[in-house]
DNA sequence: GTGCTTGCAAATCGTTTGCAATAGC
DNA sequence: GCTATTGCAAACGATTTGCAAGCAC
């Protein structure tokens, strides 16, 4: 699914900026802070505001065009990969990876919700990853 | 299990700011923030610091006698109640309510690593609460 | 030309840091 | 007395806000 496409889904309209940050996300599976992906567009869009990624961040995933993850307790990350998966987040080195969401966890969601209109799921673990145990 | 006791279980030395801090968790189930301790704490121990709140709730989180949620973008929760559950965190009013663990949610914990060390397990879900949906 | 979008600068506010004062063995 | 803890003020930094300029239909 291109930029484009996925913005009309949700109902987005699309601008040079919008396409932009929404392809940057499809492209980069790192998870992204804001800063990371205005400093990388940037290069090649001088005149792109900080503002204007922090706008579109936010809009993205209001709108369920991708997910605001709160992982990270210094930054919001953000992941153009709305399927359900798990993330994991190495408090050494800040990287957060995926994993795999089971399929009995899979099952779990939307069962739990005593009433509540539950329209966000987020499956969190942290710990030291792979490579920094190694270090 | 009192504050005292708890503090010691994990290793904290306890001081007065600790105890009252811990027992604050312990008897108010309300995911407090910060500053939630603080003010509410403030009223009968005059000279405590946010910083003393901030240090001693970094501490224990860190130490395994609190957790530390991240589920509100805005600011950083903590919860005395370390068995494990969910979270459910209402867009409209900001509150953060315990929903239970399934025990098929429960079995997944250190199922998934792929070679990470996982430390710490978080469960959460978004939405409109049931209260606020009544609105 | 009307309404939405962008972008700059300034403000905001939760959190951390530096460091001197204090308390506890 | 030595070490850890506390508390104040200042710094920090991520995010938001106000508002004027620009763009699109």
């Amino acid at each position: 699914m291109n930029a484009y496409t996925q913005l009309k889904k949700h109902n987005i309209k699309p601008s040079i900026q919008r396409i932009e940050i929404m392809n940057y996300l499809l492209t980069h599976r790192t998870h992204p802070s804001v800063d990371e992906v205005y400093t990388s567009l940037s290069k090649n869009m001088p005149t792109l505001s900080k503002t204007t990624v922090y706008n579109t961040l936010r809009l993205l995933s209001e709108q369920g065009a991708a997910l605001m993850l709160t992982i990270d307790e210094t930054r919001l990350c953000f992941d153009g990969d709305t399927s359900p998966h798990t993330h994991f987040f190495c408090k050494k080195c800040g990287r957060i990876f995926d994993l795999p969401l089971t399929e009995s966890l899979a099952k779990q969601i939307g069962k739990i919700d005593e009433g509540h209109m539950i329209t966000d799921v987020h499956y969190y673990y942290r710990g030291i990853c792979k490579d920094c145990l190694t270090d």
